[in-house]
DNA sequence: GGAATGGCATGACATTTGTCATGGTGAATC
DNA sequence: GATTCACCATGACAAATGTCATGCCATTCC
């Protein structure tokens, strides 16, 4: 009998997934949250084997909770459902060390193989995660200059951020032309738009 | 005995709906797809008593199946399923008269016990969407406005703009200046940005 | 040690953006 | 028919934005 945890932000998936995974011989789900905060607290308490869980949830991530379980030595395997194939996301899911990455794109039967697969040791991440690995674009923006998008992305104007970040005006203008540069693009919208398809923001 | 027919482009909780579903004993569900175009054409062809149509599908959303299937006059109902409680989608929705609009947040049982009631001839509204009514503000861009606020969403500079729109840098400043004050904002990415917390782009 | 590199910081300059005053049109109201 | 109103359109002006040349400092690599 493989036990199971689910936390998944989703209330109808949630409910739906608890009850189709139950209905399995061999599984049997100890609990489910919908949050990464009580999802690490009833972990911590439940040890089940596997631990499904969403990336964006509230209070804390997916991969958040994952490395609470890392971090704790926990023998809880760890498998990541999510909506997009990312590789920002996937950067963070291989130090987590973490056992399968699925897309919630693929049917139920897949979670249930996957769930017995990672307890028979293996590792399993989808295909498409995978593609996306090789053609997607790494975040080419220093530190600063991920302050100074961030704070544009919320519309703030270039006073706002030079005060922000303790920066002159020209200083916070100059990074965005240093990020425009890099990025290929010619505004701060253009700019915020490709970061948020890349997911490199929030 | 119920039939119904499921569209939901996330194929996880397509999968996990069907045969949950099915489960009961007064439901059968004849069909599923991931697109909106499909649905519509099974939908004509099976003839379900209910619809289950997410919003957010490729090709083509729920909302306009709901409409191609008052249309055609058919007798099946529709129960709109969707992740927001926006007010923009509900006035759609109001519109397509449909006889249902659950959110994706609620547990299963809520949605059977949906489907019965619908049956039954009554008509479902989620607590929370019919809160956002009264708290959620109408967009107020004329359609004008709409047009520049859109291709200024894209990142597009104001000559772009003029130049798709036919119209003069001059006169599109001026309509972002107009949007800004309808707004209460002052420059295009918070004006964007409020845009599509309110889901009036796209 | 010297050269090259990458991140950080600034101000001068040209361009783009946002504001405002003005005017035209058609539909609704009196 | 006059008046009001909403929408559309434009250009002049002021303010914000984007570009560029320049310099500092720490680290890495001959």
């Amino acid at each position: 009998m493989i036990t199971l945890y689910l936390a998944e932000d989703q209330g109808l998936l949630n409910s739906a997934l608890s009850q189709l995974l139950e209905l399995e011989d061999d599984l049997h789900v100890l609990g489910s949250s919908r949050d990464g905060q009580t999802a690490w607290l009833d972990i911590n308490k439940l040890k089940p084997d596997v631990a499904i869980l969403d990336i964006e949830m509230p209070k804390a991530s997916g991969l958040d909770v994952a490395d609470d379980i890392h971090n704790a030595n926990l023998k809880t395997k760890v498998i990541i459902l999510t909506t997009f194939a990312q590789k920002a996301y996937f950067e963070r899911t291989v130090k987590a060390q973490v056992n399968g990455y699925l897309l919630k794109d693929g049917p139920n039967d897949e979670l249930v193989a996957a769930i017995r697969n990672v307890m028979a040791g293996q590792t399993i991440y989808d295909p498409e995660l995978v593609q996306n690995m090789v053609t997607a674009s790494d975040n080419p923006l220093t530190h600063q200059e991920m302050s100074v998008l961030k704070a544009a992305a919320d519309g703030q104007s270039t006073k706002q951020i030079a005060e922000s970040l303790f920066l002159s005006d020209g200083t916070v203008r100059n990074y965005l032309s240093a990020i425009f540069s890099k990025l290929g693009v010619h505004n701060r919208l253009e700019a915020v738009n490709l970061a948020k398809t890349n997911k490199w923001l929030s």
